[in-house]
DNA sequence: ATAAATAGACCGACGGTCGGTTTGTTTCAA
DNA sequence: TTGAAACAAACCGACCGTCGGTCTATTTAT
């Protein structure tokens, strides 16, 4: 093969981009290190320069999505223009603008990480976003809490619990998917609209808000969403 | 090897009971087909006459510990006696009973569970463990509702998500655990303490309970377990 | 000169397959 | 009633292909 030397940075930020596609396309357990290295076109001496396992390669995987990540969350929790309650539905609106504009994309994501033999990519994303998300989201739960927007003992559990919470409207949109898939598109809608406003109830009374201060979702999103 | 035969379900019953010990003694990743063929005295070809493959071994170990879960958990549910909230407390009274009579075996369950190389144990437990649960607590949030006692709108939903916050504390247990093992045992005992009343309150609020309601730990318990 | 980066042949372990053997049960003619 | 032939299920273990990972040699940049 012709010898090619580039960056450190460079080749494997190239590794990490290929592993991310090849492990969503076909799975982490049936991506071998090979298929890694062909599509990188770079030879396994190179890869076990940068990376010690293909775990590690994983960790990287996960790592890079999650400073992606806050890279976007960041500037919105920063914002002085809105109080806790702001952030959070802000939150969820901007959530929902992005599933909206990368449904295509999000949709295959869901799929991939749902099936059984990425167990290990999913926990190790989820891992990696906990990390950090929870400080960002007890910071602002202990904003709101000292202004009196909302109520939250104990902000750091508070928000591992809500971000934990996440994970099973995750679930949902995966069974709603799959029902979509099988043909039922109202019952899909209906079921994921239903559990989102759930969460929203879920959300305000474990943070002692008025009802209806949570916008979790929009009317017609479910569907649309489903549709797209 | 000498030949001896069995029937099915014992010799499938042994299979399961070795897989089982070794996953949790030596992880899931780490135990090879092998290693479960020579502790249950028995041929490779015997095994694939059982199990497909390595995987389904492991959702046997699943399945079979989730049974027997339910298996303990059904007569609480079905006690006529209590109502929900009483079911509820019941089933944390229990359950700490169950951790401090099993304190040792729990210890290293969780440290086993939690390990990277584990994942997919993990994962397997939990799908099998939810999939009975759901319709449990579902069923018992119904009840209440019905009668007053809690306000849970669509009962699967909040099931579901009852259940996931449970993942929280499992998750803060068993970083009690390190911190303690690490020395800390009195940072360790508050940090749990803790997590354990904001689980509860986040319970109460999540079905408007009075506060108060619900007894998710009791004075000492997270010390006693951490010692025991 | 030397240290980092790259190449790719090679290795051992692993999950899984396969052809064949043993054991127990059913069938049926004598 | 008997017993042998036929069959199916349980079992054995040598063997295979693949995969993650190692190692030595070579090239490149400083």
């Amino acid at each position: 093969m012709v010898r090619t030397k580039k960056s450190p940075e460079v080749r494997s930020n190239e590794l990490i981009d290929c592993a991310e596609r090849l492990f969503f396309q076909h799975g982490y357990e049936n991506t071998t290190v090979n298929d890694v290295i062909r599509e990188a076109k770079v030879s396994k001496g190179a890869f076990y320069h940068y990376f010690v396992s293909k775990e590690a390669l994983l960790e990287a995987v996960a790592t890079r999505m999650a400073e992606r990540n806050l890279k976007e969350l960041q500037p919105l929790f920063e914002d002085p223009s809105l109080d806790a309650v702001g952030q959070l539905n802000a939150l969820f609106a901007g959530s929902r603008r992005l599933k909206l504009d990368m449904a295509p994309q999000l949709k295959n994501t869901f799929n991939a990480l749902f099936k059984p033999e990425n167990v290990a990519l999913y926990h190790r994303i989820d891992e990696a976003l906990m990390a950090v998300s929870v400080p960002l989201v007890a910071e602002m739960l202990r904003r709101g809490h000292a202004d009196g927007t909302l109520d939250a003992p104990d902000p750091e559990a508070s928000a591992l619990m809500l971000l934990q919470l996440r994970l099973s409207v995750a679930k949902v949109m995966h069974k709603a998917l799959q029902r979509q898939e099988a043909g039922d598109l109202d019952g899909a809608a209906a079921m994921l609209d239903g559990w989102m406003r759930t969460y929203g109830t879920a959300i305000e009374r474990f943070l002692k808000l008025p009802d209806g201060t949570i916008e979790v979702t929009e009317p017609g999103f479910a569907r649309t969403f489903l549709e797209a």
